[in-house]
Formats: structure tokens, C-alpha cells, sequence
DNA sequence: CGATAAACGAGACGGTACGTCTGGTCTTGTG
DNA sequence: CACAAGACCAGACGTACCGTCTCGTTTATCG
């Protein structure tokens, strides 16, 4: 009945992280070339303990990912949902052309293998920050700012999907000069009829 | 001096095919777990020979599902284009619904890895399919069913990232319902303001 | 930390024995057709758990054979010095014609190319036995039977070298009849100039 | 019909000397790691050729060796047989020292895993030598300075064999002070009861 | 003198083993 | 009893050579 070494925990989070390159230093591997003995080397840590923990090598990734990420891309509650919407998409093109999406990147292709690992990313990085979008929208549709006849689901694609597109198959920078076209375009969409 | 040989050629894409899941039986692995062994044992050859001729398995695989894949989803040039346009995409989600859609799925995991095998998927799939979607909507334009103002990169991402999203991270089906809903949001955006 | 495991060495051992043909089957290889892959097979162990312990096959072929090769050519410590070394050589001579020549040429062979390889055969085999008949050569100076003046280890190379002439070169069987004359001749040598 | 490029015999050939280390460069190598194709590629000629006039590369080996080798060891007829063969011995002892020796040596290992190999050698090697041997020995007791009763095979063995132990055993210096030695206690048994 | 057949370079090919690496499991001893 | 240490089986990696086999392309006689 001895505990979960916490101090087993943070070291194989803060390897994991070093290794990505998300740490101070810059090693910076890819998931795929990431062993898990490298992890529990640098740790100092048993390779059985992860495997106690972690049931593979992408779970501790976006354990650390996650542990590491804190919000990152803000949404502004006190502009009109409009506006909040564009600057938020604003921080996740800049957050996503850095380490961070390169990480997000692999994880998802990662997910592309493993069926629990995607379930995973949904649940640990995806779904709240999709519920946040959308919570975002339905407010724009109170404020009058976006139609009130949108299935927000396909509405919050239209705006991100693109940078996903871009995140994994490229075609294009990620920078605001993108999110502004982006979002001109997509706007047409979305707001009602009359206030354009 | 010596000719390389089709014959093995050949035989290394049809083994790969099989292993994949595209040939008649269906083994079905994924492009992670698929060998460059099992790929020559299977074909009667060498791993050298294989070795000799593509730089990395998913080399191998681009080469094998374009190989298969002819003209899957081509465009009707008789029908007004924002019609082929629609019947495009959904001949496009109804063929990534299955089995093509895993292994493009897996090919563009591969290549968050490999910046080769990136451009590969690109220069061998991609910008062929990007370059008649874009010709289709020129047409659009020119048949004045989209606007003129157009940046037609960002207008096609409004129509496909959308699918591309659903192919690599879920979130709900590749079906015509899915497309009807996308199309008539992304199409508002799309045509003159004359004709909504 | 954790232990080596006695059942993978003796199953490494055994495996190589019979490989090699000094088992109760005979398959009977040679050291430069022996493979690592082979041993690892047919002893149900890893290739890398042969490595992790020898350095390369011959390595395992000596540990074997010398494991195997036990007093095969005893002293008589009752004969007088003469009559035991004579006994001890025919009874050297009567091994070496067989497998167990065939087993020590291939590794001096394979010792031409690898200065450990020859340094581990004196260690693990050759310099105990030099050292026998050196002791027993000392024994018959000390009884009479020979000069006292002989630098021994020329006097045993005199004796012992043709014979390893004959394993490694031929030009003639290895039998009694060839000990005979090499005694004779020898002998004359090395008895003191009194007892001739 | 069309005859052997003599053109191409030589460059294999020299090819060979280089690459063993017998050339004026000095790469180095030994039989086992010489390669077909790295005497190929250095003479600028194709495997098959090699294929078709040499069995293996020991034969290449040692047609290159035997080649180069020309009367190293000549045999002085002036001077009485014991002496012509002390310095014989001597200036056999002083040639095995060096590169000669070690390829002699690497020869000889192949030998044991391939009978041609080792018939080869006596052949073209080893044969000529001993005759020459033979028949200094044999005029040695014509002279009176060796016994009459001598088997001269045997002889020759306790005089050379210590030789090729050292050559390919080890335990000490290929040197003249090997052969002083060797020869005082070797000719004790040789020489006529008279004459000592 | 032109046909023809062998020798040749080039190098692709099916094989096989190399020695290394990682995965995931299991064992042992320590704190 | 959780852990580090690390041995273990399994099996793929990418490389290196093997010896065989087309390929054209030279020669060098022979008809």
C-alpha cells in the first residue's frame, strides 16, 4: 500500500516534456522517436513504473502536454462575441505555429493509430476548448452577432478547421494575415442577414 | 545498365496493397505497423530491393494507394459548377468514409514526421486534386455562381478542411447529411450577393 | 540488479554445442558458417541476450567447447615423467583427430583475425594445459629422464607443434604411428646425454 | 573465343595486394573482411569477372599473394647443408614476422573451413617450399652433418613446426634468438651420435 | 571483312546475417 | 509493496555482401 511516487509522476512529465522540446533545453524529438526508455532514463525512473501509469508512450505526451499548457488562448469575455471569437482564433494561430503545434500535430497522428489515444485527445485537450468556441458562438448568437439558425458545430468548423488544415498538411503560414482572410470569408457565413 | 524490374516493382505495390487492406483479402494493418519485411516477404523480395527504390515504407504506400486510386472522384463538366462542385465533395467524403481514408489519414500522420513525405502526399495526391478544385471554382466564377472576389485557397478550405477534420480527428460522420449541412453554410459565404 | 539468467547461458551454450556438431545430434556447422541468429533460435533466446554477454560468436564456440572439454587428456602422475608424456601426447593426438581438433583449428582460425579471440583460447584453454606439460616436463628433469639444460618451452613446442602443424596443415594423419616417430626423434633431444 | 583479359587478371590482382595491405598503400585488410565487391570496385571490374576465373576470394587471395611472393627465402648451395639451413630458418622467421606472415596465417585459417582452399595453398605454396627443404636436409646427410636414418618429413616438423606455432599461436617473438634456440636443441636429434 | 561468340562493365536481384534498437514483461532486491 | 534496475524474448531496423543473372558493349578470331 505505498502510494504513487508524485515525485516518480513530475519527473516523467518534466523528461517527457524536455525530450519534446517544450522544456527549457531543446532536444526536441517527435512522438514517434520518443522511447519510453528514454523517458524513464532521463527520469531516473523504472521503465515498469510508466508502463504502470501510461498505457503507451502518446498517453504520457499529452499528459505532459496538457500539464503544460495552461490557457494558452484566452477568450475575452468582455468584447462582443464577434470580436472575442477573432482574437481568439488570433492565439491559436500564433500558439499552434510554434512547439505547441507541433506537438498538438503529433498527438493527432498519433490518433490516426490508436482509437483511444484520439478519445483521449478529445477529452483531455479538445472538448473543453470546442465547448468554450461554442458557448462563445451561442453567446454571438444572443448578441445578435452571428445567425441564430447555425448548426454551431458545422459554424465552428468552417472558422477552424482551416487551421488544422494548415497545422497538418500546410498550404500557407499560420499567421494573422491567414486568420484575417480566414475570417472575412467565413463571417459572410455567419452573421445574419441583416447586419451585413 | 541493368533495367530495374517491373515485374518486382509491381509485385512490391501489389504486397503492399494487400497489407494495407486494399487488395482483395484483407490483412488491414496500418501504415505503423506495417513492415518493410512483411512487404518483401510477401512480394518474393529482396528488403534491399526495396531499399534500392523508396526511402521509407510510407514511401512506398503513397506510391501504392496512388497507383490505385484512379480518377475516384472526378468532376462532371456538364453540370453547372456549383453542382459539380457539391457532387464533388460528397463523392470525395463518401470514398474517404472508407478504407482510402484510413490510408490517407495514416499518409498525412506519417508525414507530420517526415517533411518528405509531406511533399510527396502533396506532389503525388494533393495538389492534382487541389489544382481541379480550384479550376472548378475559377469556373464558378467565371459562370458567376461565386463571386469574383474570391481568394479561392481559403474559400476551398471552407468547403474541404471540414472533411479533413473529420477524417483525422472525428467529431462526427463522413456522410452526405454532413456535406449538405457544410455546403449550404460554406456556400453562403461563396456566391454573389446577387444571387442568395 | 536483476540476475543473469543461468537457463538462457546453458541454453546458449547447448545450442552452440550442437550446432557445431559436439552434441548427440550432428548437425555440424563451422564457426565461420555458425550464425548468432542460429544459436538464438535454436536456444529460444533474444540475439541480443548472446550479445549482451559475448562479444561475438567465436566467443560462445570457445565457452562452449572448453564448457564441453573436460580432462579429455589426462596425466598419469604414477609413470615415470617420459612414459606419462608420451602417454599424453598420444592420447592429445587421439582427440584432436577428431571433432574436437576439427573445433580448435577453426578457432585459432578465427583468431588470426581477432587478437581477442587468440588471447581468450591461451586464457581459456591453452595456457592451463601448457602449464601441465611444462610441470610434467619439469617432473622428468627432476627424475633424470631429461636434460637439465632445456629451455622447456622450446622442448615442448619440439613435441607439440607438429602435431598442431598437422591439425592445421595436414600432411599426414594424426595416429599413433606419427607419435611414435615424433617421440623417437624427439626425445633424442631431450634426454640428458647419459641416459641415451 | 575470346581470350582472358590479361588487362583485368592484374588489376584484380593488384587490387588484392592493396586492399591486404601488401601494396605500397596501406589500407589493410584481412581475408575475412575483404570483400569480392570491394576488389571488384578498386579494379574497375565487374564481379562476374572474379566469378568466373576464381572460385573465391581465398584463391584471389592467394594467386595475389604467390605472385607477389619471389624467392624470399632462397637457399645458399655453397654452404654446407646445416648451415644453408639455419639460415633458412632464419630468413623464413624473419619474412613470417611481417606482412607475409600475417597473410600466410589468415590462408591457412581459411583452410580449415574449405579443403580446396587449404590444397590450394600446398599447392602453390607450401609444396615447392618443403621439396626444396627435403632436399637440403636430404643432402645434409649426404654431407654427414644429419643422421642417415632420419624421417625426413618428421625432421623438417620439429625444425619448422615451432614456426608456424608461434605464427599462428603466438607465445612469443617471430626473432633470430627464437631460432638459435630452436635450432640448438632441434639439431641435437638431427645430427649424427658421431658428429656431436 | 563482316559475322559471331565469348569476355567484359555495370549493376539489379533474392537471400541471409549482421549488430542495434525498442517494445513490453518479468524478476530481484531496496527503502 | 512501490519502486530502480535491468535481464529477457521478440522481432524490425537499415546495411552489407553473397553469388547469380541479365543487359548492352567491346574485341578477336573464324568463315
Amino acid at each position: 500500500m505505498v502510494a504513487r511516487s508524485e515525485e516518480s509522476r513530475q519527473a516523467i512529465i518534466d523528461a517527457t516534456l524536455t525530450l519534446m522540446g517544450l522544456g527549457d533545453e531543446k532536444p526536441g524529438t517527435t512522438v514517434q522517436r520518443l522511447t519510453i526508455e528514454s523517458i524513464a532514463k532521463r527520469a531516473g525512473v523504472s521503465k515498469a513504473t510508466i508502463y504502470r501509469w501510461w498505457p503507451n508512450k502518446v498517453a504520457v505526451v499529452l499528459d505532459a502536454f496538457v500539464s503544460d499548457y495552461l490557457g494558452h488562448t484566452p477568450i475575452d469575455p468582455d468584447l462582443p462575441a464577434d470580436e472575442a471569437l477573432a482574437a481568439h482564433v488570433k492565439s491559436v494561430v500564433r500558439q499552434y505555429a510554434g512547439d505547441d503545434g507541433r506537438i498538438i500535430a503529433q498527438i493527432i497522428a498519433e490518433g490516426q493509430y490508436d482509437k483511444d489515444v484520439l478519445d483521449a485527445f478529445h477529452e483531455r485537450f479538445w472538448d473543453d476548448r470546442a465547448r468554450v468556441v461554442l458557448a462563445l458562438m451561442q453567446r454571438g448568437v444572443e448578441e445578435g452577432v452571428l445567425r441564430d439558425d447555425l448548426d454551431l458545430n458545422i459554424a465552428a468548423s468552417i472558422i477552424y478547421a482551416p487551421i488544422y488544415q494548415r497545422l497538418l498538411l500546410g498550404g500557407g503560414p499560420l499567421d494573422d494575415a491567414f486568420v484575417d482572410d480566414l475570417l472575412a470569408l467565413a463571417f459572410r457565413s455567419l452573421r445574419p442577414p441583416t447586419s451585413k
